[in-house]
DNA sequence: TAAAACTTTCAGTAATTACTGAAAATAAAA
DNA sequence: TTTTATTTTCAGTAATTACTGAAAGTTTTA
């Protein structure tokens, strides 16, 4: 298989990874291009590459800037912006989850919270409180879990004690 | 704050969560209607609670029993299914959990696997594996240690020592 | 300061996704 | 078996989401 078969088949594979995730299909494709090229980008090399739009490039490289996978780089004697992506995957993971907790969980916490305080009179509160409490419950752990993960996957101590539990 | 409001609200916010995560809107819905009723209830029931037709319940509800979410029960002397949720956060987590698994994941990691076979003689290959192994990896690992720590952190000696690292 | 090079914005529109509603299918009752 | 109750299916359509392309904005060069 060809390098470039091979690119764009993965450029394929996690745009729709992504949009089943939630994640912006054509953001997601960006993404895999940049992870999937040894030198910078412009946002011309893109549209190119992608057969998308100067608008569409433009909106998901700044996005993509904002989750911290992506960066502007200069090309000396270039007036044009080059794109490179974070290549440590470890911190690609990171990085996305402290976005969508930032733009997700903890919305959704302070919600579930907020919903407690349900009119306890009405019998039917009981059951109420105690599903929205179990969630609120499981999304914090799952939460603390992720980065507990993440940082015990570094620990090399941890690490080697995880693995022998699986 | 009304039992009926809050449920109402619950709802919505269940609603968008779910499709801020690739899960259909009225899915998430449907689904927290019923986590959140006491009783059984109809197809009608949920039609007219989420103001959705009769084919959208339908779709919805037989799509949450293939998540191992809902259950068909029937009352006696009518004729009507009716329908309830798994309570057990802990076991919706896991179902969830499973159903993406295997219908995302192992695709994706099969996936992965086969775009290792690319040409080696070219230079951009080398960056190529690295990046897909990588991936490959940190999914397969994330995938396995969720799992582990979340068994941990009911456990008490590994949950304190877990808590240690936060 | 003006022209050129490049980036950003956004109204209009395309693409995708999932719902509606009625007809067909199935199951239960008479 | 026929009638009635209920569930399922799916073509048409509505709703949502995100892209296009051109104009406006910005920065650099001369």
């Amino acid at each position: 298989m060809k390098f470039t078969e091979a690119q764009l088949e993965f450029i394929q594979l996690w745009g729709n990874f992504g949009s089943q995730w939630g994640i912006n299909k054509t953001m997601a494709q960006v993404h895999a291009l940049l992870l999937t090229s040894e030198d910078a980008l412009s946002t011309d090399d893109i549209m190119e590459s992608l057969a998308i739009s100067r608008g569409g490039a433009n909106v998901n490289l700044r996005e993509l800037m904002v989750w911290n996978l992506v960066y502007k780089t200069a090309k000396p004697g270039d007036r044009k912006e080059f794109f490179v992506a974070e290549k440590d995957i470890w911190e690609v993971a990171k990085r996305i989850t402290r976005e969508r907790q930032r733009r997700e969980i903890e919305p959704l916490m302070h919600h579930l919270n907020r919903l407690k305080n349900v009119d306890e009179a009405d019998p039917q509160s009981l059951n109420f409180v105690k599903t929205i409490t179990d969630i609120e419950r499981l999304v914090g752990r799952m939460n603390k879990t992720s980065d507990t993960v993440m940082k015990m996957e570094e620990n090399a101590f941890f690490g080697s004690i995880i693995r022998l539990l699986k």
